[in-house]
DNA sequence: GATTTGGTTCCAAATATTGAAACCAAGTTT
DNA sequence: AAACTTGGTTTCAATATTTGGAACCAAATC
């Protein structure tokens, strides 16, 4: 604690209010919000106030209770309209996920954790929202060491100090200096493995998203558990997964919007 | 324009820009918004800076352009979790449109306009994220006005006044005065129907969803073509629907959060 | 009837926002 | 090549907002 962080004045805070009202992942009480901030009485509730007018959180007077709001969900179906990745990446992913029959991966990172902005299984074809926008943590995910391989250092360097490094599993790379290292050999490699990292049984490879051939912009996933397949079974994926992932991150880059001039 | 439009502070313009980069539907360029925003030059750079930071808007280098960012999505995905409504009927909506054979929808009111937060079309079993979010005029469908019928008066007054009252078809209920008449119908009734108000061949039956039976959350609808039914059709789902939407009324009313005490 | 709990309003002091204007970097035009 | 755009960023004093301690109110509890 004690970090400044960086905290863009008002709407900073207004921000960090609706995110700890999505952290507690359940209508709250204004107490509950009162004991988790540390801002005075007046002035949460005039946060909460504010975001609430705004629809950005939504007020139960039978419950007492405050949620996020119905705002969050039309902005953030626009988002996922108008992001150049997603959208852009939705055809390809439903054919890798056809030609492998394994699960595929669409990611974005924010703030250091990994979130899934697309996902589709083999068995049922489409993936629903309340599946996109989970997150997940980014040292011990293959699409997380994917993307932070190839962020531009300083952005990498933020990254790897915005890391847990909680242990999940014996194999989870646990320390800073470790994934360092491990990032340098995707780096170099092109293709990142989770092996039982984060979840027991579940392995995958992954292969990063560049916008043009430079810049990261999210990442591919090819998941899978070790009982259906191995992770020799999940390299014969390999070409295929570079392929796609390299054709989406031309398309993204070429993808301007219609109104262009 | 010239409303003064209860602004809320720095928080407000702050989403009021998020809206604008929103309802322009594609990544913009920094002077693009200085024309639509009424803010000085200084004081929209630095709202986007913030935004920027705070991963609200992702900007992206290579084209000059902002977009939404994908913290949003995040926050949707909590939204839509957390929310009393959408995974509370998620089940109910499921057997309903199984059932009818036809589509089914699942929407909420924000600021006026009718949002969809879930859809069952009977043909593709689960929808996906691009389609949830959308939005939709309140005065012309069936969701909007079963919603603004239940409304408390204050509210209905507002959500009156916030229509656009254009007449997209021959059908389309024009003027404040007689969307009022026919919402006090529905009101009487406890169903209100689409009859191609807002789009020619389309009609729909739907029923207001009453959180303990008393205050309206949103509403069910089960919509179709008039090739493929009829109104008189549609009548025969009116037991199911309305038995429905009451059920996840009272479920929703119900729902409290896990950990209660 | 007194006391606690949960929520809302007041107001002066502290702070953040505002926007005109200056500035800078790349491209264009002359 | 100099002058002039266009698009974006920074400065700084004036101004408007936010801040939070404390008072206040209502409802439930002792």
């Amino acid at each position: 604690m004690s970090k400044p962080a960086r905290s863009d004045g008002t709407v900073g805070k207004a921000l960090e209010i609706l995110d700890l009202v999505a952290s507690l992942g359940r209508p709250v009480r204004f107490t509950e919000l009162l004991e988790q901030s540390d801002h005075p009485k007046a002035t949460l509730y005039r946060f909460l106030q504010t975001l609430t007018n705004q629809n950005m959180l939504s007020y139960d007077p039978d419950t007492q209770t405050y949620a996020l709001g119905v705002r969050l969900v039309r902005l953030a179906h626009a988002a996922w309209a108008q992001s150049s990745l997603a959208p852009v990446a939705r055809p390809f992913i439903d054919a890798l996920a056809q030609e492998t029959g394994e699960t595929v991966h669409l990611a974005q990172m924010e703030g250091g954790q990994v979130l899934y902005v697309d996902k589709r299984n083999a068995a049922n074809p489409v993936e629903m929202f309340s599946q996109a926008g989970k997150v997940g943590p980014g040292y011990c995910t293959g699409v997380g060491k994917a993307i932070m391989a190839f962020m531009p250092q300083d952005a990498q360097d933020r990254a790897l100090s915005q890391q847990a490094y909680y242990a999940y599993t014996g194999n989870t790379l646990s320390s800073a200096e470790r994934l360092r290292g491990e990032l340098e050999e995707i780096r170099a490699d092109g293709i990142s493995y989770d092996r039982e990292e984060h979840e027991p049984g579940i392995i995958c490879i992954a292969a990063p998203i560049l916008s043009g051939g430079r810049r990261v912009i999210g990442a591919l996933s090819i998941t899978t558990t070790t009982t259906r397949n191995s992770l020799d079974g999940l390299n014969t994926f390999r070409p295929a997964l570079t392929k796609t992932a390299k054709a989406i991150g031309t398309e993204a880059a070429n993808w301007q919007f219609p109104t262009q001039n």
